[in-house]
DNA sequence: AAATAACACCACAAAATTTGTAGACTAATA
DNA sequence: TATTAGTCTACAAATTTTGTGGTGTTATTT
């Protein structure tokens, strides 16, 4: 299951991906549309800026945006700079490798399952991006029936 | 990332998988192989009993085996009995279903993406079972050379 | 029947992680 | 220079995970 904070995180960002090009969003509009604690989506937002997704404007007039088009930043992005590895097994993890502890097997005959799981998760996480789950927008609701 | 109470399960059924039919095996003897805490492992063993996927025979020559052949049991179901969920949401959850707290779209824009996570996973770990994780068997080794 | 072996069960405790908060600071703008 | 809004550090509460202790129960062996 995804972590509280990652879940925060995409509900922040599918908000700002449909504000994308408006210019910058207040985090405490952000924390009020989509009910985050504020002070915990201001770490959140951080992180993200951090890690290059996000950037930010101080100030009045100050506030988040998308620092690229939704499309650039993939699912699989921002669940590892949020939640970290995205493989069940940490011996398996490409981006957050670690030696399984006390491994008993000279050769493992768990992990081949969950290299297979890492790759059908990747294949849709890499390739979907803030685009796909981007809010809907109101401008983009069709009022004419 | 699967819990260390999971990795263990896995580890032990593993273990339990290449001595079916072998009569049962003690949990000290697993606890010792596996270097899993001996009653932590029995709680874990346990709770796979109850869930019928192992049997036990106490007293003397007692001990845990499988209750059925290893490929009855699939990854999916051991995950569910020990992890809980495989689905990365709760709105996604087809055992563990929950209503997301505080969802704020009426259509959420966001579970789409992981319902296809989740059926790409079940369709790994529904089909895997304890034969595929089965630990190597010392006589099924080839020593002719 | 007594002794012993091994699982069953309950309750708790330690450790780690997650979730959330407080408050001072910095930068930008009007 | 006053105000607005993000930055940063540190901490605190809550929850979950991980692990332990002790007693009971059942089956087997002698």
């Amino acid at each position: 299951m995804l972590s509280k904070k990652t879940q925060y995180a995409l509900r922040a960002l599918s908000f700002l991906a449909a504000r994308f090009d408006q210019g910058p969003v207040l985090i405490h509009e952000i924390a009020e549309q989509k009910k985050i604690p504020i002070k915990f989506l201001e770490n959140i937002l951080l992180e993200l800026k951090n890690a290059d997704v996000l950037d930010s404007k101080k100030g009045r007039g100050g506030g988040y945006f998308l620092k690229t088009a939704p499309n650039q930043t993939s699912l699989a992005k921002v669940m590892r700079i949020v939640e970290g590895p995205i493989a069940l097994l940490p011996c398996v993890s490409l981006y957050f490798y670690q030696k399984c502890a006390d491994c008993t097997e000279e050769v493992c005959s768990i992990n081949g399952v969950f290299i297979q799981v890492r790759d059908a998760t990747l294949k849709i996480l890499e390739s979907k991006t803030l685009e796909d789950i981007q809010e809907m927008r109101l401008e983009a609701l069709d009022f004419s029936i």
